[in-house]
DNA sequence: CTATGGCACGGATT
DNA sequence: AATCCGTGCCATAG
C-alpha cells in the first residue's frame, strides 16, 4: 500500500517524481482508492462537485450536456480529441453500478464479481455461514480464482474444515461456474461436474483435465495420447470439447457478454481506464478519447484553508501548511499523470487509427521505446502508463492498453485468416510462403509459435472434412 | 523424408 | 537487470 511520509513539509522534487510515477501506473479503480484515501486524510484537499465540458470547459448543468458543445460542430478534421473525463459511475457494459453492500467491505477490483456471487449463494446458506461466504468471495483474484486456501479460512474463523468446504463448494457452483476454485484445474473439474449433470461429457475430457494440466495447455497432444492409450485424433476431439465448453478462468467469460465469440486471449473485463469512440459515432469522423478519472467533479486545494493559514501562527500553522503542501502536491501529481496519459493517447491514437477502425489486422507494430522517444520522456514512464490499463474500443471491446504495443498481433491475425479460409490444411512452411506473399516475413519456427498462441492445431490435426469454410 | 515441437541463444524490450 | 521474442538447430513422430 502506498503511504505518505507523514511530515514532509515541502514538496521535494523527488517526492513529486515518486508520487507521479505511482499515480501513473494506477488503474481507475486503484486511483479511486488513492483519491478517497487522500480526501479523507487531508482536509486541505477538496472535491468540487461540478463538471466542466471537456471541450470548452464551461460548467455543465447537473446531469446535462454542454449547451454549446453537445452537438459538435461539423468538424471535418480527423485530429483526435483527447480529454480527461471525470466520472464516477460504472459504465463498462452500459449498465449502472449498484451497490447494495457497503463499499469498503470488499477490495476494489473484483468487488462486483464478489457481490454478484455472494448474492447468489447467500440464500442457500445458513446464516452463520454467511461470513464464511463473504470472506471467500472477497478473496477472488481478477480471474475469479481464489487467492487463499480453505485451510486458511478454517484457521481464520476457527471452524471445521468440512464446513468451509461445504460453503466453498456452493460458491464454486454459482454462476460463473468454477468461480472461487483454488486452481485452474479445480475450476475445470467443477465445470465438468456441473456439465455432466445436464448433458454428456466425454470421459476422455475429464481424464485429460485430471492428468495433465501442464501438457494440456501446451498442447502436447502426442504425449497425452500415449499416456491415455488413445489416438491423437481422439485427444484433439476431447480438447475441442474442453476449449468449447470449459473456461479455466471463470471470471473472464462472465463479464464479456458483449463478445462471447472471442475465445482467443486478449479480452479483459474490467471497467476501462480509457474509452475511445468516434465523434457522433461516425467512423468517418475524428476519434474521441476519454481518459477516465474516477471522480465526479474535480480536485483542488481548498481556498478557505489557504486563507485560514494566514490567520494562524506557530505550531498550528506548521500543521496546516503541511496539509496544504500535500494537497497541492497531490493535485499537481494528478495533473501530471493525466497530462502524460493524454499526450501518449494523442500520439497512440493517431498512429493506430487503422487498428481502432479496422481491427487487429491493421495494428502497426510500435514499441514503448519509440513512444518514449516521440514523447521525450523516459521509457519507464511509458511503461508505467501502459501496464495494467485497459481501453474500450469503439466496437465495445475492452482490451489491455498493452495490445497497442503488440509486435506480432497483426501477423497473427493474418495467419488466423489464412488458416480460416484454407482449402486443405497447410503446413507451417507453406504458411510462411502465404504470409510472405502478403508482405509478412517470418521464420517457419515462428509460425509454429503463433499458431500455438492462437490455439490453432498443427496441420495434420486440423479437420480436412467439411467443417466450416468460407 | 517432412512436419513439428523443445531447448536455448542473442538481441530487443521493459 | 530481468524478461520477452524470434529464430536456428536438433530430436522425434508419422
Amino acid at each position: 500500500m502506498f503511504q505518505y511520509q507523514t511530515h514532509t513539509l515541502r514538496p521535494l522534487t523527488t517526492a513529486h517524481l515518486a508520487q507521479t510515477m505511482t499515480l501513473l501506473s494506477l488503474t481507475v479503480d486503484e486511483l479511486r482508492q488513492q483519491i478517497d484515501a487522500e480526501l479523507s486524510a487531508n482536509p486541505a484537499l477538496e472535491l468540487v462537485d461540478e463538471r466542466r465540458c471537456p471541450m470548452c470547459h464551461r460548467v455543465l448543468p447537473k446531469g446535462g450536456n454542454c449547451p454549446v458543445c453537445s452537438t459538435p460542430q461539423n468538424d471535418q478534421s480527423l485530429e483526435p480529441i483527447v480529454y480527461i473525463s471525470p466520472r464516477d459511475e460504472f459504465y463498462a457494459t452500459g449498465d449502472t453500478y449498484q451497490d447494495d453492500y457497503p463499499e469498503d467491505q470488499f477490495s476494489s477490483q473484483v468487488e462486483n464479481l464478489a457481490e454478484y456471487v455472494l448474492r447468489q449463494v447467500i440464500p442457500e446458506l445458513e446464516s452463520e455461514d454467511h461470513k464464511l461466504a463473504a470472506f471467500i468471495c472477497s478473496h477472488f483474484d481478477d480471474d475469479g480464482l481464489l487467492t487463499i486456501t480453505p485451510l486458511e479460512v478454517m484457521r481464520y474463523f476457527h471452524v471445521p474444515l468440512d464446513r468451509v468446504n461445504a460453503v466453498h463448494n456452493v460458491i464454486r457452483r454459482a454462476d460463473p461456474i468454477g468461480v472461487g476454485s483454488c486452481s485452474t484445474q479445480d475450476a475445470l473439474l467443477i465445470q465438468l461436474d456441473v456439465l455432466s449433470e445436464t448433458g454428456m461429457v466425454p470421459v476422455l475430457a475429464r481424464k485429460i483435465v485430471e492428468a495433465g494440466i501442464t501438457s494440456m495447455s501446451r498442447q502436447h497432444y502426442s504425449d497425452l495420447a500415449r499416456q491415455m492409450g488413445v489416438t491423437v485424433a481422439k485427444i484433439a476431439e476431447a480438447m475441442r470439447f474442453i476449449s468449447d465448453n470449459l473456461n479455466p478462468f471463470p471470471a473472464r467469460t462472465h463479464w464479456g457478454d458483449s463478445q462471447q465469440v472471442n475465445p482467443n486471449r486478449g479480452e479483459v473485463y474490467h471497467r476501462p481506464d480509457i474509452i475511445i469512440s468516434y465523434l457522433n459515432n461516425d467512423p468517418e469522423k475524428a476519434l474521441v478519447v476519454e481518459i477516465i478519472i474516477p471522480i465526479g467533479g474535480y480536485l483542488r486545494v481548498n481556498p478557505l484553508y489557504r486563507q485560514a493559514i494566514k490567520q494562524t501562527e506557530g505550531e498550528t500553522q506548521e500543521g496546516l501548511r503541511s496539509d496544504l503542501d500535500r494537497a497541492g502536491l497531490f493535485v499537481k501529481c494528478l495533473q501530471q499523470r493525466n497530462h502524460t496519459i493524454r499526450r501518449m493517447m494523442q500520439k497512440l491514437v493517431m498512429i493506430q487509427r487503422s487498428f481502432i477502425q479496422y481491427g487487429e489486422k491493421s495494428l502497426i507494430p510500435f514499441t514503448r521505446a519509440q513512444m518514449s522517444q516521440d514523447l521525450e520522456v523516459h521509457e519507464s514512464t511509458v511503461s508505467r502508463a501502459v501496464t495494467n490499463k485497459t481501453v474500450q474500443l469503439p466496437n465495445g471491446r475492452i482490451v489491455p492498453l498493452s495490445m497497442f504495443f503488440d509486435r506480432s498481433l497483426n501477423v497473427r491475425t493474418v495467419l488466423r485468416e489464412i488458416i480460416a479460409r484454407e482449402a486443405r490444411p497447410l503446413s507451417d512452411s507453406e504458411l510462411v510462403e502465404m504470409l510472405s506473399r502478403e508482405g509478412y516475413r517470418v521464420a517457419r519456427r515462428t509460425v509454429a509459435k503463433y499458431r500455438a498462441m492462437e490455439g490453432i492445431l498443427p496441420a495434420h490435426l486440423r479437420h480436412p472434412e467439411p467443417g466450416y469454410n468460407h
